[in-house]
DNA sequence: CGGCTCCTGATACCCGGTCTCGACAAGTCG
DNA sequence: CGACTTGTCGAGACCGGGTATCAGGAGCCG
């Protein structure tokens, strides 16, 4: 099942990092693979809550940070300005979000290099890093509409 | 100068949208049209508080609300996951910043549509709106580094 | 097992942003 | 010009995401 490769996966990332392997941590990753689509803290904070885990607020916003800094989870942008974060690849890549179901699919950079060349030359500045965020609708949910 | 005619191109705008010309927002245009580079809502309360304008928080907020609304602000997202605000023309288009002294252009979407459409045909979703983030070092900053 | 450290939960706190409310002033109409 | 209507204002309470602090525990190593 996908949910025990994806946790395992995580743990193992933290051993590598040379970080201990906590039961919250353990458990912070359980409630993020579960989730589908993006989800904030406030949501894990919930999910913690109704299974009874006795995980505080700030042991989730730290398991966060730690995972976001190892890269399996990203901070993204919706729309309206709100921050949510997604589970996602470790590589650089950018997301596409359903605003139908929330869910995110990863995409590569594509020819964007060829964007950001031209930009580079045309405003004489040096581009260091860049963030593409994509939304739209999956094909699930455009089907069922 | 063109602070004034920035000022006076915004309280135009303000017209065009059936709004009122009011002295608090005319001093925000104005506090905006100062500042060079991107700023944050508690910049220009900090700003007001200084000249002594007697200018409440909310009805810097309000402000921006509504410039944000006539596109002639925009809200952006820094790479630390903070927000601010920069002034920009009413337009599509995107954003490149400079990490040393946060002034930012306005750039087109140059050959994005091709990048969009090859993420179309690749995952299936249809994009309705994009975001395009770019972070570097402007010309001044380079040379003066 | 002993002990050093890193990690955790509770809680207070901070800060950007919103809501509410009574007062006020912009534009309107007579 | 003056009364009215209603959009807007400032103050301050409030909210929610995120951080700092700190005493107590769990990991891991020897």
């Amino acid at each position: 099942m996908r949910l025990v490769h994806e946790t395992t996966a995580t743990l193992a990332i933290l051993d590598a990092a040379g970080l201990r392997r906590t039961e919250p941590r353990r458990a912070v990753a359980e409630l993020i693979a579960a989730r589908e689509g993006h989800f904030s803290a406030a949501d894990l904070a919930a999910d913690a809550r109704r299974r009874r885990l006795g995980i505080g607020r700030a042991t989730i916003f730290r398991a966060l940070d730690v995972l976001v800094e190892l890269h399996a989870v990203e901070r993204i942008d919706l729309p309206n300005g709100q921050h949510a974060y997604v589970a996602c690849r470790p590589d650089h890549h950018h997301h596409i979000v359903c605003s139908g179901c929330g869910r995110s699919a990863d995409v590569g950079d594509g020819d964007l290099a060829a964007v950001t060349g031209g930009i580079e030359r045309a405003t004489g500045f040096v581009i260091d890093t860049h963030r593409l965020e994509l939304y739209g609708r999956c094909p699930d949910c455009r089907t069922r509409a």
